[in-house]
DNA sequence: AACCCGGGGCG
DNA sequence: CGCCCAGGGTT
């Protein structure tokens, strides 16, 4: 694939042409975001760790809550980090929150609350990759930095009716110097979010509104009318199956949570197993009963819970096996791993996951008031 | 290059 | 139910 150059006919003054019909178009368009409110590097920074991989509409509520709690970087780097978390359930990726804390942490340290413009520095710090680097960098400090995410890579191979795949290889090293080519001098952090917005609003994936698009008579996708076909379908992702085991049994210690690979015959990983060494090859059903009756000192010889896990979708298939032979000890009661923390069951009722886990919650919930475990 | 991470929205 | 979303890190 060829490296970027401008269409047949393409003059500097066609390009400096559509970088002002575009910045127009987004003068009059442009959604009233609160990150949007001013240029602080803290907000947009924040902002753009949460957009990762997440619509505009889940994240402003987030994003309010989470800058009342920590309006500045030295407010962020001197907060606990499980309140950090608490401020990011529901959102998901939550290394993506450990890794802003961890550099809140880093930023404070060494520039207390007044934040470098300096792109050597933010490029160092964990969860800044190159696009969160051109957001900050272009929006905050004007500095002349490209972005390339969803939308601009569709905006940008639609365009310049790019053929081959722009996130993977060659085309990745395209689509950055298409992104890097169309910048104009001024206004870099407005431009790079008109791309966006364009995108999101009126280039959209499917039946994109050509008609309304002010950057149409230009497009060469829109000429071929291959805006279908630009840029190419991803590929489906194999759907993994995994089987996940979550048990606990308290009595000063916990036992957990192993997770069994595609052949569902052993032990992938223990992530957390104070008592009950798995063996290798031994199966979960064998392990969790015999580490449950040596702690119980009972004779538990039925199963554990079970939890099917699909790609990205989790769907959950249960037996109370083992929270009845707890009942049967008498003297414990059970926890449920959420989120990489350990959670009550009791309170497992507020805690913002997702509906099939919700039901494991409500069904552990039930169960443990009915036999009177918490 | 392939894979991992999470949850919601939408057709 | 399957695809998509203001990506980055790890292997």
């Amino acid at each position: 694939m060829p490296e970027f150059v401008l269409p047949a006919g393409w003059t500097s003054r066609t390009l400096a042409a559509v970088r002002r019909k575009l910045l127009a178009w987004f003068d009059a368009h442009r959604r009233d975001l609160p990150w949007r409110a001013d240029r602080d590097p803290y907000r947009i920074w924040v902002s753009e760790v949460m957009l990762q991989q997440t619509t505009v509409a889940a994240v402003v509520p987030y994003f309010e809550r989470f800058l009342a709690s920590f309006p500045t970087v030295a407010a962020l780097a001197a907060a606990d980090e499980q309140a950090v978390l608490r401020h990011w359930e529901g959102l998901g990726y939550y290394r993506r929150a450990r890794h802003l804390h961890r550099a809140a942490k880093d930023l404070a340290a060494a520039h207390g609350d007044a934040l470098p413009d300096d792109p050597a520095v933010w490029a160092e710090l964990p969860g800044v990759g190159p696009y969160i680097l051109g957001a900050v960098m272009s929006q905050a400090f004007d500095r002349k930095l490209p972005i390339v995410e969803a939308n601009s890579l569709r905006v940008l191979s639609r365009w310049f009716g790019y053929r081959g795949d722009p996130r993977e290889g060659a085309g990745k090293k395209w689509v950055w110097k298409a992104a890097a080519a169309v910048l104009p001098t001024a206004r870099v952090g407005d431009f790079n979010q008109a791309l966006m917005e364009l995108g999101a609003l009126v280039c959209s994936p499917t039946a994109p509104a050509c008609g309304t698009c002010p950057v149409a008579k230009w497009c060469e996708a829109n000429r071929l009318g291959l805006q279908a076909q630009i840029p190419p379908a991803t590929k489906a992702k194999k759907t993994v199956e995994v089987r996940e085991v979550a048990v606990v049994i308290r009595d000063g210690a916990k036992v957990l949570l192993c997770r069994r690979g595609p052949d569902a015959s052993r032990w992938a990983n223990m992530w957390e197993v104070p008592h009950g060494e798995a063996v290798a090859g031994e199966t979960v059903e064998a392990a969790v009963r015999r580490v449950a009756r040596e702690l119980t000192r009972l004779d538990v010889t039925s199963g554990p819970e079970l939890v099917t896990i699909r790609h990205g979708v989790t769907r959950f298939a249960i037996t109370m096996t083992c929270l009845e032979a707890i009942r049967k000890a008498g003297t414990y009661h059970s926890d449920f791993y959420a989120e990489g923390r350990w959670v009550d069951p009791h309170d497992l009722k507020d805690y913002p996951v997702s509906s099939p886990q919700r039901r494991l919650a409500d069904e552990l919930t039930r169960a443990s008031r009915q036999l009177r475990l918490i």
